[in-house]
DNA sequence: CCTTGAGTTGAAGTGCACTTCAACTCACAC
DNA sequence: GTGTGAGTTGAAGTGCACTTCAACTCAAGG
């Protein structure tokens, strides 16, 4: 009944590095029992979280934050599916936020595209909230800083 | 006519640090012409091209294939409208793509949500282009590796 | 028993996109 | 002329998410 993985496994399985796993249990987002030769030892559970953890990145979320999340699930019990569904669904409003940017964003491409712009008069691209009176002439460029989101900013880094 | 920014002008009207201006011209991104003093004096023109590096970054482009972008404008006359239409169009497909990605996730989110799974059996989370038959049992998670999508992986960084 | 592939560790390295720092110089208003 | 805020440089540092490395140990098949 407890059937479990060795790191390897896990690793062909999720599909992520075995460095990233190691990686994963220092941050403390997965967990392992070890076998008398200290090897690692994952339970099938842990197969979920580290599909939740891939999940939430593509959502844009960093993994101090995945980690918050995942403190949130009961010690006691393994997570039942409805555990799960509230994790996922509280990234729903970010993932909804980022489709809009984007899409807006490429509206505002194609409008850019068609009046060949990308000045600073007036576009949208450029003065995406219309905020930019008095501050001084001139427009503001997209986004004021990038900083926080690492979809948009390539760190996205 | 030619009324020149300084480096300040510039990162006000632009949203962008100084150090981040000065880091985009060591990598080829920007340019500047030089008083007698050295200090940067940038034509208007260079606030098209960082207002193209931050829209492009928007859209998950690396700040490498920015530069390449900008390489294909034309050097011998100030970029038309047609150019800047042409790159921004370019990013077009990536977009298109990238929001197609985010709406497919959150639709199997959605579906996910509502059968509480998360799991690796069928779940289109788990196994989003059904191509895991061959590689022995058990499905793959999510996208094989972040590494190469700075939007998905956490970078913008 | 022995080989071999898989696993272990801490420390250091990587790539990206910047930022910070120290030590110095400019430009301009008064 | 002088003070002050803005600008200059190269080198080093930052944060994130990992990867790589060297030196070593484990586990399982023959």
């Amino acid at each position: 009944m407890p059937d479990l993985l060795t790191i390897g496994e896990l690793s062909a399985r999720s599909g992520v590095a075995p460095s990233a796993l190691r990686y994963y249990e220092r941050l403390g987002l997965i967990r392992a029992d070890r076998t008398g030769g200290n090897q690692r030892r994952y339970a099938r559970a842990e197969l979920r979280r580290v599909a939740f953890i891939r999940i939430s990145q593509q959502v844009g979320v960093s993994l101090d934050e995945i980690r918050e999340a995942l403190d949130s699930l009961p010690e006691a019990r393994t997570p039942s599916p409805q555990d799960w569904a509230r994790l996922s669904a509280s990234w729903r409003s970010r993932l909804d936020e980022r489709i809009r940017l984007l899409t807006k964003l490429r509206d505002d491409l194609d409008g850019c595209i068609g009046c060949g712009c990308l000045s600073l008069q007036r576009c949208t691209l450029n003065n995406p909230e219309d905020t930019l009176a008095g501050e001084g002439p001139g427009a503001r460029l997209v986004l004021p800083r990038p900083t926080d989101d690492p979809t948009l900013a390539g760190s996205l880094s």
